[in-house]
DNA sequence: GAATAATAGTAAGTCGGCTAATGTTTTCGT
DNA sequence: ACGAAAACATTAGCCGACTTACTATTATTC
């Protein structure tokens, strides 16, 4: 009773097409086991993407990053500035492109770009748990797919 | 350029078991979408499951709501408060049990029940463009399975 | 070279979502 | 019956995300 009365009254009700209805659903649980497998290192979701980018490349732009994340221009100015006050990042201002701030990690940030990375592979396996690498594929395949019907305009011209 | 630089670079790079990563921006589109098909209503992505639900069966508590949404307490108050700031629903204490808050739609909200069904349906479309029933049905059995890995003890001990 | 456009970043305000803490009212167990 | 436990709702505060301005700088273009 506790196991189908949840997002199965929306799945339920409308039978075929209903995937839609579990996106949000989906994305609420995986946002919750990232934040509960970040849990000690201080970061919160979508701060690890930070790690783990500038530690792969450092000294990027918040526009880099900003492009890099996909979302828009403040939500990274936000954040960087919660990880600036919490120690994990430094910017300057770039001196060539009076413009840009370049971010860095810190040696606390740093700190955590391995830690990072093996919770990463972590949320992943246990997303995909249980599926097949056929069937993960056939996942990957799908959901690129509706990403691209939900980005119209997204896509240029060619290709 | 512009069409594979994105989270693409989330996605190529780590090559097997990357569908966790498209989590996020699938959501974001998606919601993103939805906010763009309920301009003109007055509602934010999230309400219309309300107004749905209420126009289905009217005069439901708040844990009700919260429990078929899925989501915390708290943020349904805070959406209901809105919502009924913005004159779609009503709500008063019951008289039965003083505890809980009676909400039912508004002559506005009523009003609504319609068009957000079509809305919703509508999504779902744009959602799914391009899949066949056959890839639909599997997106659906992908999701559930994907939607069970990360919400570890909603399910009761047996079934 | 000066006016204009494009780019980088910030500020303010809104919303969905969460946790933690609080207050009320029922319900339950002894 | 009475006290403890459970259930309903709210408040406060945080974070990610967005839109809509707005500032500062660099590029363009006439």
């Amino acid at each position: 009773m506790a196991s189908s009365d949840w997002p199965g009254s929306l799945v339920a009700d409308r039978a075929p097409g209903s995937a839609g209805a579990l996106i949000p659903a989906i994305a609420r649980a995986h946002r919750a086991m990232g934040e509960r497998l970040l849990q000690g290192t201080g970061l919160r979701t979508g701060q690890e993407l930070v790690i783990s980018l500038l530690g792969d490349s450092p000294g990027r732009s918040q526009a880099e990053i900003t492009r890099w994340l996909g979302v828009e221009p403040p939500t990274t100015a936000k954040m960087l500035a919660r990880m600036e006050r919490a120690g994990f990042v430094e910017r300057v201002r770039s001196t060539e492109d009076r413009r840009v701030m370049l971010v860095t990690l810190t040696e606390k940030g740093r700190s955590l770009h391995h830690r990072v990375g093996e919770l990463w592979s972590e949320l992943n396996r246990i997303t995909t748990a249980g599926l097949s690498d056929k069937d993960q594929l056939e996942l990957e395949r799908l959901l690129l797919r509706v990403l691209e019907n939900l980005t119209p305009g997204d896509s240029p011209v060619l290709e």
